[in-house]
DNA sequence: TCATAGTTTACAGTTAACTAGAAGGTTTGA
DNA sequence: TCAAACCTTCTAGTTAACTGTAAACTATGA
C-alpha cells in the first residue's frame, strides 16, 4: 500500500504520515524498489490508532507513550489507565478554568443593559484599577 | 514613569509592552531625552485593561476591538454586550468540546480493570477498527 | 568612580503540530 | 506517447503571543 491509499484509509494526510515518521512517532515505512514507502495493514491500525488519541486530545507526545503501551504486551492494564486518568484530569482543569472564564463574563454581561447607552459596566470592570 | 515601573504595576512585562506597542496595540510611547519610553497613569490603565482581557481569554486582536470600544465613548453599550456574549459562545463552545472528549475518555476508563492484567479496553478501543 | 541596574534596538528563537512549495522521479491509463 | 496523478526530498512557512540574546547607551548609588 502506498502512502496515498493509507493515508485516504486512515484520515491522516500523506504530510502528515512523512511527519509522524521523521519525529519517529512510528518507525520509519518499509521502501519499495522504486523508494515508495509501502504499508501493510498493521500500519494502517497504528495511525488510525493515534488519529483517534489525537482527537481524544492527547497531545503527540503522549500518543507516543500510549503507543509504547499499546505494544507493550507484558504492561499492566493500571498501567494505561493510570495515563487516561491523569490525561482526565487534565481536561476537568482546562474545563475548569474555561468554566470560570465564562462566569467572570457572564456577571460582566448581566450588568450591561445592552442598549444605545453609552455607560457599560464589562469595559469599566476590565478598566477598573482594582 | 519608565517601562520597567510600568511593567511592575501592570504585570506586563517590559518586553510585551515593547511588543505590544509594535504590533500596534497601544499607541507609540512619549520618549524622555534619553530615549527612554516614558508612561502617564492612564497608560498603566490600559495595559490593566489588556491584561485583564487576556485573562479573560479574549485574544490580543479580541483585546484590539475591545480597546476601540472602551475609547469609543459614543458607542451603544449594546455593541459591547454583544461581543462579550459572543466570547461567551466561543467558550461554550470550547467547554462543550472539552466534555465531549472527557465523556469518551471516562467510558474508556470505566471499562479498565486497572489491575495487573495487560489485557485494557482503552488500548482496544483506540486500536478498534471502528 | 565604577559596579549594577535599567533602557534601547534588532534579530532570532520558542511551542505545537503540522502545511506549503519547489524540483524532480515514477506510474497509470487513454 | 504523453498528461495526470503519484511519489520523493528538502527547505521554509504558518499561528499566537510572546521570549531570549546581544551590543550599546544611560542612570543610580555607595
Amino acid at each position: 500500500m502506498n502512502i496515498g491509499s493509507v493515508a485516504k484509509k486512515t484520515g491522516v494526510s500523506a504530510k502528515t504520515i512523512r511527519y509522524y515518521e521523521e519525529i519517529g512517532l512510528i518507525p520509519p515505512a518499509l521502501r519499495a524498489e522504486n523508494g515508495y514507502r509501502h504499508y501493510a495493514s498493521n500500519d494502517v491500525d497504528t495511525l488510525r490508532f493515534i488519529q483517534r488519541a489525537r482527537r481524544l486530545g492527547f497531545s503527540v507526545k503522549d500518543v507516543g507513550n500510549l503507543l509504547a503501551l499499546w505494544r507493550d504486551k507484558e504492561r499492566a492494564s493500571a498501567d494505561v489507565k493510570a495515563f487516561a486518568l491523569n490525561h482526565i484530569q487534565e481536561v476537568e482543569r482546562r474545563i475548569a478554568e474555561l468554566q470560570s472564564i465564562r462566569a467572570s463574563l457572564i456577571h460582566l454581561t448581566d450588568r450591561c443593559h445592552g442598549d444605545e447607552r453609552p455607560d457599560c459596566p464589562i469595559l469599566d470592570d476590565l478598566a477598573a484599577s482594582r
